[in-house]
DNA sequence: GTGGTCTAGACCACA
DNA sequence: GTGGTCTAGACCACA
């Protein structure tokens, strides 16, 4: 369900948070749905537990996500009106647009090397 | 030219050594090419000069960039035949690909949306 | 300037949170002050830089101090309209007055016990 | 009788201990009086009768209550001479008094913020 | 079982 | 110098 990559540069707790935005947004995560433990997702993924804690602890914070003393975190109810993938994809988008033109390809090219990269991850 | 983003959470040079070498990938930066200096990088995207100092080392470790005394740095001459574009590109995309399928969106959907995105960029 | 009792039962880091938010609130800390760096504050206190960390963090989350790249933190500057101190009291003068009440303490006791408190705290 | 609030920051087994113990010296709990059942305590206040037992059970520890094999917990006989309200309070005002001086209060405005407490608790 | 707090210590990014 | 991230591991509070 998640992919937490550490080469990418990117704090793994991080990676983890967008990942749970996204899957939010996307329904895949249901409000009321349980996540994962900490220490599942910890061993799961070889990170420590901490790591996995403050991702969540975020998600809290930002109303993402719901805390129960002792039991496992849940995704929030009211979600309040999740944005569109539009905007949360938009970033991503942004960096590929801007390396790609530094890379001196057109707007076929692009289009081109998204195609491609999605055959490949029909596998 | 170049573009620095604090909020992505990936490095500052990081991001620009990235970059340099999609500009040297893409041919807009050419052999021989005078990068600009460290303070004037530094001051005009308001970051220390160290940081872009960091960057520009990396990039002569890996062959990227030539060092001369008293000189601007250069883009080095035997750029062992820059990797194709598609390489440089798939961490990108391949983020791309699966923040959309967390997202639930279809393969439409993603070519769809990078198309909007291009539409923007040609302010 | 600050007081960390471990054995409150409260967490430190939350200790230190409520404390920075008095000390801005009633004007010692002005915006644009510079807290103690993390080390030093863990230094002082003989406690794990960590813990110091994490209170900046959720300070900075709230709005009420400023992170800089580089630099130590510093009091927001416009940290919006500053509670009252009576709010920021209430909770310690509503635990003291139900504690006093399981006493069976009138309010003259009450107040004669808060009297007394304030002359041995001017030592 | 008792109150237990979770947002504190303080334990709530260690809450319930703390009022017990308030109670007692106060005499609403006199020599003998049986205590709620766990059970009882626990679903009045929505917790797990679990933490309701810990609490119970330090307070046998310390020999404030007695366990007496299918009663409830009373209050034990000899409980050694309560300590005096001045020092059960003292933590409480102390905090007190350390949070106002970080509000930059002064010793009158203290008193009338205690007072003003007083007044709203007469509802 | 769940998450939370804290430590000791390494290493990183940035000014 | 500043703060940030992560680990390994201990112990706590609560269901």
């Amino acid at each position: 369900m998640f992919s937490l990559n550490p080469q990418s540069g990117i704090p793994l707790y991080r990676q983890l948070v967008d990942q749970v935005k996204l899957l939010v947004a996307g329904g895949q995560l249901k409000a009321g749905a349980p996540l994962p433990s900490v220490r599942e997702l910890a061993d799961k993924h070889a990170v420590n537990p901490m790591t996995i804690s403050k991702a969540y602890s975020l998600l809290e914070a930002e109303g993402v996500l719901l805390r129960q003393r002792g039991k496992p975190m849940t995704v929030a109810a009211h979600n309040r009106q999740g944005p569109e993938a539009q905007i949360l994809l938009a970033p991503l988008i942004h960096q590929l647009i801007q390396s790609a033109r530094q890379l001196a390809l057109g707007d076929d090219d692009i289009i081109q090397a998204v195609r491609q990269g999605l055959e490949q991850h029909h596998d």
